[in-house]
RNA sequence: GCCCGGGUGGUGAAACUGGUAGACACGCAGGACUUAAAAUCCUGUAGACUGAAAGGUCUGUACGGGUUCGAUUCCCGUCCCGGGUACCA
């Protein structure tokens, strides 16, 4: 038989589907192990050959741990809400759901066509309303659960109105956004409004009227992650801050335990740090400095409660609640013009000059709470009204910013800390001596914190505090295509929760967002006015909403009495090992955290992380093939210029870079890549305006090209499709390819210069069961100790890569062994048995063949077991030492690999020429290296 | 600016906890088979020097230094590239 990948993965693709291999149960006389990827969004372009990386690897190591015998969970789904149908919808008509529901489809065809091991019958849609139902239930127990400090754990709000009605506001220890404070009287005096309004304040999903990232173009409020440099992510418009009354989710009672619990998880240190710093935790102190002449104080936190003596001045955000009240008449107009100056700066401009100084005196003072002296109260936008309290004591001596300011408003310096006994100390280190700072004076600044951290809190102006940069999560969107909230509010504005669940979405014909910034859902006045005369919210989550669950829902995908059963959960634990893009690092990966310790709270999951171990896999990119085009047509006509002749024209500034198809490129994506004739006649053909292009070609008649690495897309004509990769080299190769690129945590530019070396390889491999003219050659006869031990080594290197996830070693590996077997010609069954089991992860199309070929009726997953490497026939009969003397070689020895150190070590001294090299020097040491190599030091 | 990664042949890349750098593959060169091409197979392939040859010597992992018998690996400094982040008090 003749290798035919076409045929034969046609073939077992049926049989698969036939026999349910992939289909998954539980199975208690099993360990499970949950391999999960990231679920794609279905977007209208569908899979290139960069999508499939991690599934790829995460497929390989499911495989493994099958024949490892596992139990393994290997699922795929659908993140299907989201911006680009509803865009694709508003520009087109096509409901989001039939746009989607194709884009699903083509990316289904696109992935089976690739081998994958997934239990389709666990598919997970986000926009189903079996889905979705789930989505908005958790949402609702968000909804119906504070968060108490004390036990440090989401309770139901019932113990908490059960605790208002015992002592009011101070009896909760709670999470909360309220201000003020109430007693237990008057708490059983509000009316149900007044009750719902503090009731909302403590909710882990929570309406609130905030400041949010509002887009005028898109026509929505955007989470700070789809904000990059002032503008959308999507489409690059201007984004500005504007009030709305939004959802948000109270993840920042989370944030210790989000902390805390990385240190529990296999995460690269790289994520962990990132998660870190969007956690931002600081440790400082809370201060309130009394307004002079008035009835407050202003609370300010600081990391530098030692350096209170400097606090010269005071600074506000410009958006801080006091600012109106604080400012004087004489400085009226100054702050007005300053704030309207303020208002008038994009995000962007506030974003890009963080150099520029601007300020606004209030004409206020403050009391200093230690010296008594009055120091001036200003505002300004570097002090952020979201971080902190919206508000600073300004210590110029010891503040880069703050210095920055009182140099430029001539505000008075005073230095607290002596730096001199640390040179290499930058202001703001937390080094030195106190001084000018009354009874802190000679301390560290160590023990200076801890000493005014104690005076602070005896004087009670302050307490200790920790800040965290972690802010609750917007949850609104004023989109259609998304999970409705299930929530509704009467006509006192008292919001009431949707129990018949799912709360569907509504058919719409007007996708478009109305003009005051509200969903398109707001126009469906039928479904907006309900039977019991309420008013249903017209928001709808955003698509974070159902990324933060679906890995559980993949474990009990058809219930359809609860999101997933107590039972599926105990089996299925949480994912051990989870692939995707590092994209997500802070994104989704934060979100779903959260999520799961909220359920964990619950005791609706048994860990309280959902991930143990992350693989982030690195992107493919594209290459951009450009040729040089002269912008002065010569006699009319365009010129193309080979790149390493630009310069006989007058170097790169007379031409233009056009990026051209890459099928028409020669080695793309090497250094020597180049158009041959045949590409420069495609080039011809491509488009009408390049019929009559002249060519100036190189001394060997190329057109050299200009590469560089940026995106896959279709503006740069590079898009490697799979499908067209699978159609020519076969779906093995494919896989094999990918991983054989390069480490798969790395980035790196696609191209198929090396694809020939892995489909020759199949072809090699194929060759040692059958012959040039078809006919099985495999034996039955005993394998020799070379052909053992060649095996052995590729099983044990092949099973630490497969550990370690250096699967392109395990290429590497492969590649070796074949050579090997080829070279030593053999063709002896145990060998080749073991060897297609070793491959069936990567390669799993030609291993089932060759497995079904070597007489066994059952698909190679169920039928085989791993192969584990024997220590004994890795080891040599003799091995050949080098023997160093000081690290140089000077000569070689063969000894029985069975000997002893000290037998090796003394025959090492006794080699002839080493003892002529030695003559009678003084041997400080002699190194062994197991099986490497022998130094002797002198 | 700050915080993470990373810099190895013509190319993609290997190298276990410091132990013979460049495995494996692409490309290239030469050869075999063929009327020819494709496919396949074989040989060579870091650089320099040396030898008739087998081979030998030296230099080489961005750059400069250090620790060590021995450094791609550890330490210090410099340069460059990629990613993240942004006035976080």
């Amino acid at each position: 038989m003749e290798y035919q990948p076409r045929e034969i993965e046609r073939k077992w693709q049926e049989f698969w589907k036939k026999n349910n291999i992939y289909r998954v149960k539980e199975d208690s006389s099993k360990p499970k192990y949950y391999v999960l990827d990231m679920f794609p969004y279905p977007s209208g372009a569908g899979l290139h050959v960069g999508h499939p990386l991690g599934y790829i690897a995460s497929d390989i190591f499911s495989r493994y741990k099958r024949l490892c015998g596992f139990n393994v969970l290997h699922p795929m789904g659908y993140d299907a809400f989201g911006l680009p149908a509803e865009q694709y919808a508003i520009q087109t008509g096509v409901h989001p759901a039939v746009s989607t529901a194709e884009n699903v489809k083509r990316y289904r065809e696109q992935l089976d066509k690739l081998g994958f091991s997934f239990d389709w019958e666990r598919e997970v849609n986000t926009s189903d309303p079996n889905y979705y139902k789930w989505t908005q239930q958790i949402f609702l127990w968000l909804f119906e659960h504070y968060y108490d400090k004390t036990a440090n754990k989401a309770k139901p709000l019932s113990e908490l109105t059960k605790k208002f009605e015992e002592g009011g506001s101070e009896a909760a220890q709670a999470a909360h956004s309220f201000e003020g404070s109430f007693s237990a009287e008057e708490w059983k005096g509000f009316s149900d409004k007044e009750k719902d309004e503090v009731l909302m304040s403590y909710r882990l999903a929570y309406r609130k009227v905030g400041f949010v990232n509002w887009c005028e173009e898109l026509g929505t409020v955007l989470a700070n992650d789809e904000v990059k440099d002032g503008r959308s992510e999507r489409g690059g418009y201007p984004v500005i801050q504007k009030p709305m009354r939004q959802w948000a989710l109270r993840i920042s009672a989370y944030a210790q335990r989000m902390l805390d619990d990385l240190e529990t998880v296999d995460f690269s240190e790289a994520l962990k740090i990132q998660q870190r710093n969007w956690i931002g935790r600081s440790e400082g102190a809370q201060v309130f400095f009394k307004v002079e002449n008035l009835d407050t104080s202003i609370e300010i936190f600081t990391t530098r409660p030692d350096t209170i003596f400097g606090a010269t001045f005071m600074v506000l955000g410009p958006e801080h609640e006091l600012v109106a009240q604080l400012t004087t008449d004489a400085q009226k107009a100054a702050v007005n013009d300053y704030l309207s100056y303020v208002e008038s700066r994009t995000e962007r401009d506030r974003m890009t000059d963080v150099k520029t100084v601007s300020g606004a005196f209030t004409g206020a003072y403050a009391i200093h709470p230690f010296t008594n002296t009055r120091i001036p109260i200003w505002i300004s936008e570097y002090v952020l009204a979201g971080y902190g309290t919206g508000a600073i004591m300004a210590v110029p001596s010891d503040d880069e910013r703050d210095n920055r300011f009182a140099k430029y408003f001539n505000l008075p310096i005073v230095a607290v800390v002596d730096q001199s006994e640390y040179p290499n100390a930058e202001m703001g280190d937390k080094v030195g001596k106190m001084i000018n700072s009354d009874f802190l004076n000679g301390l560290e600044v160590k023990d200076a914190i801890k000493s005014i951290l104690t005076e602070i809190e005896l004087r009670q102006i302050g307490s200790k505090r920790i800040n965290f940069r972690l802010r609750d999560a917007n949850f609104s969107r004023q989109r259609y295509w998304g999970e409705p909230f299930p929530v509704k509010y009467d006509n006192t504005g008292v919001s009431h929760t949707e129990t018949a669940l799912p709360l569907s979405l509504p058919a719409l014909d007007n996708f478009q967002p109305t003009k005051e910034g509200n969903s398109p859902l707001d126009r469906k006045r039928e479904w907006v006015l309900t039977k019991d005369q309420m008013t249903r919210e017209t928001d709808t989550m955003p698509g974070f909403a159902g990324s933060s669950w679906y890995f559980l829902r993949y474990m009990d995908p058809q219930n359809n009495a609860e999101p997933f059963s107590q039972d599926a959960v105990k089996y299925w634990q949480d994912v051990d090992l989870y692939v995707g893009g590092a994209e997500h690092a802070v994104g989704h990966l934060m979100y779903s955290r959260f999520w799961h310790k909220f359920l964990y709270d619950l005791g609706k999951v048994p860990s309280a992380e959902p991930y143990k171990k992350l693989i982030n896999q690195g992107m493919i990119q594209g290459v951009i093939e450009n040729i040089f085009m002269l912008k002065e047509r010569k006699n009319g006509k365009l010129t193309f210029v080979s790149a390493d002749r630009i310069e006989d024209y007058g170097g790169e500034d007379n031409f233009s870079e056009i990026p051209v198809y890459i099928g028409f490129v020669s080695n793309y994506g090497s250094p020597d890549s180049y158009l041959d004739s045949e590409g420069m006649e495609q080039l011809r053909n491509w488009r009408n305006e390049y019929k009559e292009a002249e060519f100036v070609t190189n001394e060997n008649g190329r057109l050299v090209t200009h590469s560089e690495v940026g995106k896959m897309g279709k503006r740069y004509h590079n898009v490697v499709n799979p499908d067209d990769v699978v159609a020519q080299y076969g779906a093995d190769c494919f896989r094999m390819y990918e991983m054989f690129l390069g480490p798969l945590e790395d980035s790196k530019p696609w191209n198929e210069n090396g694809i020939s070396g892995v489909s020759k390889f199949l072809r090699r491999f194929w060759s040692l069961y059958y012959d040039q003219n078809g006919n099985w050659i495999v034996d039955d006869t005993a394998p020799n100790s070379k052909e053992l031990k060649a095996l052995h080594h590729t099983i044990k290197s092949v099973n630490e890569g497969l550990e370690t996830f250096s699967f392109n070693t395990c290429v590497s590996d492969f590649m070796k062994a074949v050579n090997e077997l080829k070279e030593l010609d053999c063709h002896k069954k145990s060998i080749l048995e073991s060897l297609v089991i070793l491959i069936a992860p990567f390669a799993p199309f030609i291993a089932e063949e060759l497995w079904s070929a070597l007489g066994h009726k059952e698909s190679i997953l169920v039928s085989s077991t791993y192969p584990k490497h024997n220590e004994a026939f890795l080891v040599s009969d003799s091995i050949e030492y080098p023997i160093c003397i000081n690290g140089k070689k000077r000569a070689e020895i063969e000894l029985p690999a069975d000997m002893s150190q000290e037998e090796v070590k003394e025959k090492a001294l006794s080699v002839e020429e080493i003892k002529k090299w030695l003559d009678g020097a003084e041997i400080k040491k002699v190194i062994l290296v197991p099986k490497k190599m022998i130094n002797i030091v002198i």
